[in-house]
DNA sequence: GATAATATGTAACTCATGTTACCAAATTAA
DNA sequence: TTAATTTGGTAACATGAGTTACATATTATC
């Protein structure tokens, strides 16, 4: 038990909640836990949740680890993301609409999962408001960066997303004499463009006067091109 | 006073609560009204937020239609949506932790609005399961929305796009014997390309033995090759 | 300090898609 | 039914960015 609540202090649902707090927490309100997995692929690994399957409940990971993978009609295999000791799972899905994964979970380690269903999430949110407050702001919190995301991926050229990139270089330093905080390789690799082509651009924006540059210190030279671009 | 309950009949965030429910909710729960606006500009529209504006309080128009709109330095002005009755707005922001406006709302025709504010919010909904429960639906149908469309928008080629949109009229309409359910011209707008690249890479994935169509009837040929495009 | 490894700049080429223009087909209005 | 409007197909061209290759610069390692 001292172990459940070790790893739930660790969890950002709870933040904010002392040991008493959290005590008292795990005696009242319902859940399951998942000593062992039910289904076993072929492979040994075990199938938490299949892509398609209906989600009524938030997964919060005890012990072990789990992958959130993406698996092909080719066969091909695509993990996205690892979700280790205190992180939860299926959050924003058991309340949406169309409650279904939209990817598969395995665990490859038997792992110990910690299941809450929709209903008691909502008993357990009206009992502690601190509770309530951090999911609000982890879904609240998720959706602005989903949104930033949106942002980033919907400037097409070249040139705008390294006008965008520069102008939040530039409210984040608050001067028009940037630091690139990082290589030109890497930089490339966050944009998603090719390394060559991110130089060349540079070049060409330079020669357009909206910018000097010299080794990693870009001087912004028209500060409303820069902007006018991203429209 | 009964206007107001009305209004609220019409919020998502009070779906399946009745008269007496709503009646009894709007008596307990703190909230305030601005009846009209402090901040004018020369033009004459209400500031209702201005953006960079700290948030900390939801909003539902009762009256008037308020407008999301992105003020970008050259001057021009982009309206991002439209909020009339019923509708609300700051749901996500006020609960993150950069709780800033990203966008500025103005209304031109005086408007009333409601606010609640994030404590009134968590009290309101410890109270009421069942606007905690649309709460935490709203927020969660949003977030799977803004990985659609994020999905949408990570595909790069043309051909990708076309895939992406004809296996998922697939998987709507259970049959590889697709009706296209609007025009090419509707069609290349809703994937963001011109139409005479959609009838272009059309042909030539008809040529690669992808589909076959006439009109607006495709025929999927190789199921697994576009599922494969999408890799 | 010499050498290897890595990062960066640059140029030539390819390719996908936007752009424009024009004609045919289909739809709608008169 | 004819005329007008919209929609769709196609071709030629322009352009932006990926690709490859190579030279130079920088950094790390011994």
């Amino acid at each position: 038990m001292d172990t459940l609540i070790d790893c739930l202090k660790h969890c950002i649902l709870f933040k904010g909640l002392n040991y008493e707090e959290l005590n008292s927490l795990i005696k009242n309100i319902n859940y399951s836990i998942s000593d062992n997995c039910k289904n076993f692929d072929e492979s040994r690994t075990c199938i938490v949740a299949l892509e398609g399957d209906i989600c009524e409940s938030l997964g919060i990971v005890i012990s072990g680890e789990l992958e959130v993978q993406k698996h092909y009609a080719s066969g091909k295999v695509v993990t996205l993301a690892k979700l280790n000791k205190g992180k939860i799972f299926g959050e924003a899905i058991a309340f949406s609409e169309t409650n279904k994964y939209p990817a598969t979970i395995i665990s490859s380690n038997g792992s110990i999962i910690l299941y809450i269903s929709k209903k008691d999430i909502i008993a357990m949110c009206s009992t502690y408001p601190k509770v309530l407050n951090n999911f609000m702001q982890l879904l609240s919190s998720k959706i602005l960066l989903l949104n930033k995301k949106i942002k980033d991926l919907s400037f097409e050229t070249l040139r705008q997303k390294i006008s965008n990139y520069l102008l939040s270089l530039y409210e984040l330093q608050n001067t028009t004499a940037l630091k690139l905080p990082m290589s030109r390789k890497s930089l490339a690799e966050h944009l998603g463009v090719q390394r060559p082509s991110l130089s060349r651009e540079l070049v060409n924006m330079k020669g357009d006067g909206l910018i000097d540059f010299n080794k990693n210190l870009v001087q912004i030279k028209d500060l409303e091109g820069l902007y006018d671009i991203l429209i």
